[in-house]
DNA sequence: GTCATAGTTCGATGATAGTCGAACCAATTG
DNA sequence: CAATTGGTTCGACTATCATCGAACTATGAC
């Protein structure tokens, strides 16, 4: 059983579409998104967010897009994993996560 | 016939897709562009953008939807006319508009 | 237990974005 | 023509956001 992350997540009905579409409007959290639209990746594999960028800064990338309700990062061991709120998103705002993926 | 706005609009492939979205992702501009979907409208006729709003704070969150290819600014007599690019963001993103308008 | 790994949080700093008054400009009205 | 209307642009200020180092935490490896 996966732990519940201590981090918040809001609830499906409580994401907001304009948070949704700052968190996307970023060059770096788009790549990301689009990275995580294959499947779960742990935080440590996503290149999308640079090689080099600090942890700070990849957390924080990281932060917008959970808060936004976008991703869901799940502790697993000592790694982070994150997944593409795919159902919730689709449900709340249905064609707006394929529209941005196939653009 | 309409003469050309002087003011700048992207081409139809040069509107980029991070600037559509953080152009949608405010709520002001959002609510304007809601109103556009039923049709063209005169600036002045806009009460998305709040009816005690300063001239120069409207214009700017217009200029922003303008720059990032989500309206066409117009000027007809001393009024200036805002239409929303439905076919090019419909050609570009397809379902975008979509999607953000019924959510 | 010790050490390395993976990541968060905090605080400072720099960059970007929003707000608004004031001056300006063009087109219509009278 | 002058006055009004509808809007842009500029500059100053404020607020929000991004970046990054440093300190800290928790897990897994040894």
């Amino acid at each position: 059983m996966t732990e519940p992350s201590p981090l918040p997540h809001p609830e499906r009905d409580a994401i907001e579409l304009t948070a949704v579409l700052f968190a996307l409007s970023d060059e770096a959290r788009l790549a990301l998104v689009r990275q995580l639209s294959n499947g779960p990746l742990d935080m440590v594999d996503c290149l999308a967010l640079g090689v080099n960028t600090p942890k700070s800064s990849r957390s924080h990338q990281v932060k917008v897009l959970r808060e936004a309700g976008v991703i869901i990062s799940e502790l697993r061991g000592r790694r982070r994993q994150l997944t593409l709120r795919r159902s919730d998103l689709d449900s709340r705002f249905p064609g707006l996560l394929e529209a941005v993926l196939g653009a």
